[in-house]
DNA sequence: GTCGCAATAT
DNA sequence: TATATTGCGA
């Protein structure tokens, strides 16, 4: 058995997991529902999810395009009032049909043949009667198998030929419907097979905006134009100017100075505490109001503190590549460090060293980077290599550029190649047998993605 | 158009 | 789980 799930537009977001229940549909099929009448999205909800879901809001037309406009969620299949198509000068097909290429069905309490046929021209795959039946609606996902059936370019590539025995249509609309689109889907393919001779511009439609990877010459970048601009000035364009990378986008800046800002606050709350810690033992030695408790825990974090500076010092962190956060959680703010960070005063190295990137590092400026020669440290769980022996490997990986660099993203790197899938997910989708032809089958997000886990990566870039 | 936070995706 | 990306109100 298998899920679907239906999303509410007016909402902006998928249903609640409860109304994913099984039915006999493709995994993870994503059915858009277009109407201004909440009854009727409760009926194609209720149908589609056998009475499980609810809708909470009347769903616009108008929202359904602002949001496939921004190409917010992508959908393997619409149900949309014709009305609906029709108050928007059948904008909405146009939109689905040739940008988002993603089957759309019809739906009408009145037969209203103008429209429907308008609808047709304009690409709609079926019409609908309501009120719906639950034998039609579970049998929309048959257009989205067509569909991709055919479609070589998007997705990847799969032989017409393989496709053998077609679903039987359950009403003889949809039997037109479906001869219409196997003329249209031919030209179609023809159409695409020319443009696959077109190099660049089958490029152009695969190119997928490249994950931004960290690596420590970019984010020493990011940092000195930070400390160029000031913490508290540094807004992301600015950064980005500084840097001079036109690859890097300002949103991918502003989400690196976001999570260098949570660093930061990160730290000063624990500079504040330390702070604290340290008034508390002072005000007591003053006032010669020693409370044991209250001493002892003190003295015992302070003790700690430094035992612990001093063992990481033994043991030199050594490589300069970690995660973000990783490190000062380790080290703790010093009391110097706790001091200035409260006054502002400290410019971000803490915090940089905190943010080291996890793919490359530069040369750390901590002194706690430069003696041990041992091979890797085991530290909070966390195992860090030691690359002295390696310096120059990763000296030289440094100078590389990031588009030279081992591919360490994380699995956005490029389009996919793998055939048919329905769905925006770059997993490789589970495969379905349908009359004996072998179908792949939408991901379902939430359990059938393999996670792809962030890489050891010291560990892929040097030999242990 | 940009920012920053929160949510979401990977 | 950590991090990047996206959405959205300001």
């Amino acid at each position: 058995m298998s899920k679907i799930e239906v999303v509410d537009v007016s909402l902006n977001r998928a249903a609640p997991p409860q109304s994913r229940v099984n039915a006999n549909f493709p995994e993870g099929l994503r059915v858009l529902v277009v109407d201004d009448n909440v009854v009727c999205l409760k009926l194609v909800a209720a149908l589609l999810n056998k009475c499980h879901y609810k809708v909470t809001a009347t769903t616009k037309a108008t929202e359904a395009l602002k949001m496939l406009r921004k190409k917010k969620k992508k959908y393997d299949i619409v149900i949309t009032d014709v009305i609906m198509l029709d108050m928007n000068g059948f904008e909405l097909l146009e939109i689905i049909d040739l940008e988002m290429d993603m089957p759309v069905i019809m739906m009408s309490a009145n037969d209203n043949k103008e429209l429907v046929m308008k609808g047709v021209k304009h690409g709609a795959r079926d019409y609908l009667i309501k009120p719906l039946r639950l034998e039609e609606v579970k049998n929309i996902w048959q257009h989205v198998v067509r569909k991709n059936l055919f479609n070589t370019t998007k997705y990847g590539t799969v032989q017409a030929g393989t496709y053998q025995n077609p679903p039987i249509p359950s009403s003889k609309r949809q039997r037109e419907n479906i001869n219409e689109e196997e003329k249209e889907e031919k030209e179609e393919e023809e159409e695409e097979e020319t443009n696959t001779h077109n190099e660049e511009s089958s490029a152009k439609k695969k190119t997928k905006k490249k994950r931004v990877s960290w690596t420590g010459v970019l984010h020493n970048k990011f940092v000195d134009a930070v400390r160029q601009l000031g913490v508290d000035k540094a807004i992301p364009k600015k950064i980005l100017d500084i840097m001079n990378e036109p690859e890097i986008s300002r949103g991918s800046v502003a989400s690196h100075l976001q999570k260098y800002r949570n660093a930061l606050r990160k730290e000063n709350t624990k500079a504040k505490m330390s702070q604290e810690s340290e008034n508390n033992i002072n005000s007591n030695k003053t006032n010669g109001l020693l409370s044991n408790t209250i001493t002892t825990s003190c003295i015992n974090q302070g003790l700690n503190t430094i035992n612990h500076h001093n063992r990481l010092a033994e043991q030199d962190m050594s490589t300069g590549i970690t995660s973000f956060g990783s490190q000062l959680q380790t080290f703790g703010a010093s009391t110097s460090n706790a001091k200035l960070l409260q006054q502002n005063q400290l410019p971000p190295k803490v915090v940089e060293d905190q943010m080291r990137p996890t793919v490359l590092g530069s040369v750390p400026p901590s002194p706690f980077f430069a003696t041990n020669p041992s091979p890797h440290h085991e530290l909070n769980g966390m195992r860090f290599h030691s690359i002295n022996s390696r310096t120059k490997m990763f000296d030289d990986n440094v100078k590389m550029s990031s588009s030279q660099l081992p591919s360490f993203n994380t699995g956005q790197s490029g389009p996919s190649n793998m055939p048919v899938s329905f769905g925006p997910y770059s997993c490789p989708p589970a495969t379905f047998n349908l009359g004996g032809v072998p179908f792949q089958m939408l991901g379902d997000a939430s359990n059938q993605l393999n996670p792809i886990s962030q890489p050891d990566s010291l560990a892929m870039l040097l030999p242990c």
